[in-house]
RNA sequence: CGGGGCGUGGCGCAGUGGUUUAGCGCGCAUGGUUCGGGACCAUGAGGUCGUGGGUUCAAAUCCCACCGCCCCGACCA
């Protein structure tokens, strides 16, 4: 391909929209535009990234005998209606109606369709185990599109699901799709750790997530540094350090104007961890609840809702006015029998704590929570913090920032279930379908290279998903012995394989150098009249900087020396 | 949805009521000199100043409303 014939527009300057890094490199190398929030045109660079990321995908998922299909991009709304998704995914589903009224969704996922599929096709054990999938654009009105093409309304996945008689069938496809996608992220390039997650409201088995250590990333990883404990924080369990004091009676203390955590141990001069954190939350239709939390944690409102149930939000300050009669920060438990109280397991037992005294202005001190407080329950219900030890081996655990590339879980039988996807067993008995879903985020693989893999001068893409192997720059292409040799050069290398974006604008070579630096293709071709004098082409690695020559009838064994160096270097 | 910021030629920005033709850099077009890490000269094209309303003799500039985009938070199978 020809550069100047191409449509590449590199950007001299950061656009004002793009603060990561991955997007403001995939805009000013002219990999993608946006054309509104959170949805964008992949230009031909981009798009021969993404096409190489599905060619690998494919090549991993047919390995394990996936089967490949395209389920529509738009469906009807019963469909929705029988899982019961039409209302549980609210603003999140984009939703239009053709012109005889009928509604429909811009799909977000697919695991209606599956069922329904299923349930048309799958009539016995003995068509079991499938594996589906499907590499496709989803929708999704995301409250907040951000980071590019890192959280967008629109965007590529590659959805599978399988099919199963029972739950050790779907062991095996499990861990068929783990294998497979560790292979997937491996060969794009990519550095990554899977960790436990959660499945939210999707299922209750198992469930993990492939994740990129990266900076900035949306998730946060807790990770021992002596074992291979992995969990996503939202679920993530640590042994907390316990603290205990000097059990004394019940007090009220003066604390004016101190309401934080960090004001009150400041004011009285204590440890965080002697002091419990109240936070009364409350849902529609459902008793408010209280919340007990040591000083020195925060609360893990995933394990919350685990525990009772989804749609709590944080009380606001004229609902906790009216039942503690205490403004927001002077709350605490003494006293309040008649609520729900739910504290983290670290205070067990715990005594001489401070806490809210529910009237303004005031804490009291020496709290019991055995003698004083009247708890529903005690459970983990606290955010890890970097420093607390593992559960498994007591080794230390970091907190470090990740962006999801991929995610995997059991479905089980939520889907098959409601939308009476069945099968017959050896008995003739009919049973549910069971399911997984495993899903990854193309652009994501694509924005994830970016930002482990460029440095300042630009993108450095993986020789396995770079948009070509070769990028030839051709210095004053219009001197006659440039414009033979470089006629040459693109018949042997294009003969011997390789795929080449030729740039033989008539600009400076600086803006060239700098241009082939910013896109990032893995190898650079050098044809000038000084080379050529003496016979001689550079070759240029892009990751590692080191350039070698080679005369022309070296060249393309050098090329694929290189390129094989590359792809171990990713491979191993 | 809460908080903050921004909308002016393709891109990045300046201009915050009054030199009647709205600037600058980059890019773009034409001609010429250059040519191994973002060259130079000359000429030129290109703008409903986000949209609508209002104030004023006069609005890119002041007021109101709306729209769009970005960031933080909430949210996120």
């Amino acid at each position: 391909m020809k550069f100047d014939k191409s449509l590449i527009a590199t950007l001299r300057e950061d656009p004002k929209e793009a603060e990561t890094k991955n997007h403001r490199l995939l805009l000013r190398g002219g990999f993608i535009r946006q054309v509104a929030s959170g949805i964008h045109t992949y230009l031909p660079l981009g798009w021969r990234i993404l096409l190489r990321i599905s060619n690998i995908i494919r090549e991993e998922m047919d390995r394990i005998d996936g089967q490949e299909l395209l389920m529509p991009a738009i469906s009807p709304k019963e469909l929705w209606e029988e899982s019961g998704r039409w209302q549980e995914y609210g603003e999140d589903m984009f939703r239009l109606k053709d012109r005889k009224d009928r509604e429909y969704c811009l799909c977000p996922t697919h695991e209606e369709i599956v069922a329904d599929t299923a349930r048309h096709k799958i009539r016995s054990y003995r068509d079991l185990p499938q594996i589906w999938y499907q590499i496709q654009t989803k929708f999704r009105d995301e409250p907040r599109p951000r980071s590019g093409v890192l959280r967008s309304r629109q965007f590529i996945m590659k959805d599978s699901y399988s099919l199963d008689c029972d739950q050790a069938g779907l062991d095996k496809s499990f861990n068929l799709h783990k294998q497979a996608y560790e292979k997937i992220f491996k060969r794009c390039g990519l550095d990554f750790v899977i960790v436990d997650a959660s499945s939210g409201l999707m299922g209750t088995g198992e469930s993990k997530e492939f994740m990129a250590l990266v900076a900035g990333g949306e998730d946060e990883l807790v990770i021992c540094q002596q074992c291979d404990y992995r969990a996503n924080i939202q679920v993530a369990e640590g042994k907390g350090l316990s603290a205990s004091f000097a059990d004394i009676p019940l007090e009220q203390i003066a604390t004016p104007e101190k309401r934080t955590v960090r004001e009150v141990t400041e004011f009285l001069n204590v440890p965080a961890q002697n002091l419990v954190k109240s936070l009364f939350f409350t849902a529609v239709k459902k008793d408010p609840i209280l919340i007990l939390i040591r000083g020195d944690y925060e609360v893990n409102e995933d394990k919350v809702a685990r525990l009772i149930g989804h749609g709590y939000e944080p009380a606001s300050a004229e609902e906790i006015k009216s039942v503690f009669g205490a403004e927001p920060g002077y709350i605490g438990p003494a006293g309040m029998g008649k609520l729900k109280i739910y504290a983290d397991d670290l205070l067990l037992d715990a005594q001489g704590m401070i806490t809210g005294g529910n009237r303004d202005g005031y804490h009291v001190r020496g709290l019991n929570l055995g003698r004083d407080v009247r708890v529903t329950e005690y459970a983990d219900l606290r955010k890890v913090r970097s420093g607390d030890r593992c559960l498994k081996c007591g080794g230390k655990m970091t907190i470090e920032s990740a962006l999801e590339l991929g995610h995997i879980f059991k479905l089980g039988t939520k889907y098959s279930i409601s939308l009476g996807a069945n099968f017959l067993d050896e008995k003739g008995i009919s049973k549910p379908i069971i399911m997984g879903s495993y899903g990854i985020g193309l652009e994501r693989i694509m924005a994830c290279a970016c930002e482990q893999k460029s440095d300042d001068r630009g993108a450095v893409w993986p020789i396995s998903i770079a948009p070509f192997d070769i990028h030839l720059t051709i210095l004053n292409p219009n001197e006659d012995i440039v414009k033979n040799t470089s006629a040459d050069v693109i018949r042997l290398l294009t003969k011997a394989g390789f795929s080449v974006i030729i740039d033989d604008r008539d600009v400076s070579a600086g803006i060239k150098f700098n241009d082939a630096d910013l896109i990032g293709i893995p190898i650079r071709v050098t044809v000038g009249p000084k080379g050529i004098k003496n016979n001689q082409l550079d070759i240029h690695i892009r990751e590692t900087g080191e350039t070698h020559s080679a005369t022309q009838s070296e060249l393309v064994a050098k090329c694929i020396e290189m390129r094989e160096l590359l792809y171990r270097r990713i491979n191993g």
